[in-house]
DNA sequence: GCAAAAGTGTTACAATTACACCCATGT
DNA sequence: ACATGGGTGTAATTGTAACACTTTTGC
């Protein structure tokens, strides 16, 4: 008991959204051994006095410098062999940036660091993929039943960004009209005096996604819900 | 980093269910400090070896003598100040008991363990109202999208048993003639050729849940919804 | 004036809710 | 025969899903 030897960690499952449409995650390469070279998602050691979720900031700037819009925990990784030398417990993480903080930190070498497209990943360090598939099943479920889609787009952003952001996570269709009659009908949105300027055809409307507003309607017990 | 002095402990909130109606949490009395005395739930160190599971069913059968029928990792906790003494992180379950496992250990002192109406529990020690909090959280949100009240119930057991579980967990009436369509109309239950003996009134039919049917239509894309 | 994306309403269908009486048993 | 809890169907309402044309801009 006292002569417990058991190591935590925390690794954070980042996920980006381009309109291209693609949503990424952010791994870094591995410097050291185990998995020397291999693909990971950033993480580290909890230092003795830091609350868990101070710790993922810093491994996130200090490994990628990517400052991330919304964090929850996923689950806690523990399964004695997941790490082939030390025991080594892993609170993982799942989090969310805006396209316009989605830039990689200057200092660190851009070989190391990189943003992947969720269809098109590589094989990855430990049980990272399983931390993996756990935190896209989630993201993909949580977007139905809260409104975090809006922590992928930018502050202000076409209906049609949204749109196509479920479109893609979700993996299928949606009704235009139907689901901005939906969205709009819960209120949360604010539609702003300002056109999208870019790109071919009608310029669209810009909304703005008003968090204080969401959180009166959800104490008046409206729900969120896809 | 390799200095890292982190202790990392389980704990478990375990809920049971009896037809009074009441939802009660399975708590242990403190032997030593830090908190001697106070009640909390039962939990403890994880083993260097050990999985995280395994450490719950272990901590259980020792310190209650109760053995569940269903756990479920509910989060970890890891504020630094959340133990007086050291830095332990506690990584909670939740976990369900059925009726005829709902006794406690004939070893233990019976002083020492003891089961908790929701409604009228004790001050408990570190943090642990904040864990029992988000667990009840849980259990009323999940019961709503996924089949696990029949963990609380016994193998065989009359509809009523299931309504007044519900009743009692969202705390409001359900429509007793809506409630048995929804529910039968899944086909996850097995009505069987026996009745119910005790209590006043007409004798009830006796339902099994089918968990293999229950695997089988999530698989065909049917989603349990209360 | 044409290509490209944005914006908009109505109808059919499905799901949910509300609601009240008879049945089987024990005493 | 009465008290107790068990068992059942229908109609109204609400929510969801299907569906196609017009508008605004850039080229």
């Amino acid at each position: 008991m006292s002569k417990q030897s058991i190591k935590v960690t925390v690794d954070a499952v980042v996920f980006g959204y381009e309109s291209t449409p693609r949503i990424s995650i952010l791994l870094v390469r591995r410097k050291y051994d185990p998995f020397k070279g291999k693909w990971a998602i950033p993480g580290g050691f909890v230092e003795n006095e830091e609350p868990l979720e101070d710790a993922v900031y810093r491994e996130l700037k200090e490994e990628t410098g990517v400052e991330i819009g919304y964090l929850e925990q996923l689950y806690t990784f523990g399964q004695p062999e997941r790490d082939p030398r030390d025991r080594i417990i892993s609170v993982a993480y799942f989090g969310l940036v805006k396209p316009n903080a989605y830039t990689i930190a200057a200092d660190s070498d851009a070989q190391e660091v990189a943003w992947f497209d969720i269809n098109n990943l590589p094989n990855l360090a430990f049980d990272h993929t399983n931390i993996l598939d756990m935190a896209i099943k989630r993201l993909r479920a949580k977007i139905t039943y809260e409104p975090i889609g809006f922590e992928l787009l930018d502050e202000k952003f076409p209906f049609s960004d949204l749109e196509n952001l479920y479109t893609t996570l979700l993996g299928r269709e949606i009704d235009r009209r139907n689901f901005r009659k939906k969205i709009l009908g819960f209120g949360m949105l604010d539609e702003l005096q300002e056109k999208a300027s870019k790109g071919a055809g009608r310029p669209a409307n810009l909304f703005q996604f008003n968090k204080k507003r969401y959180f009166e309607l959800k104490d008046k017990g409206i729900v969120f819900e896809i």
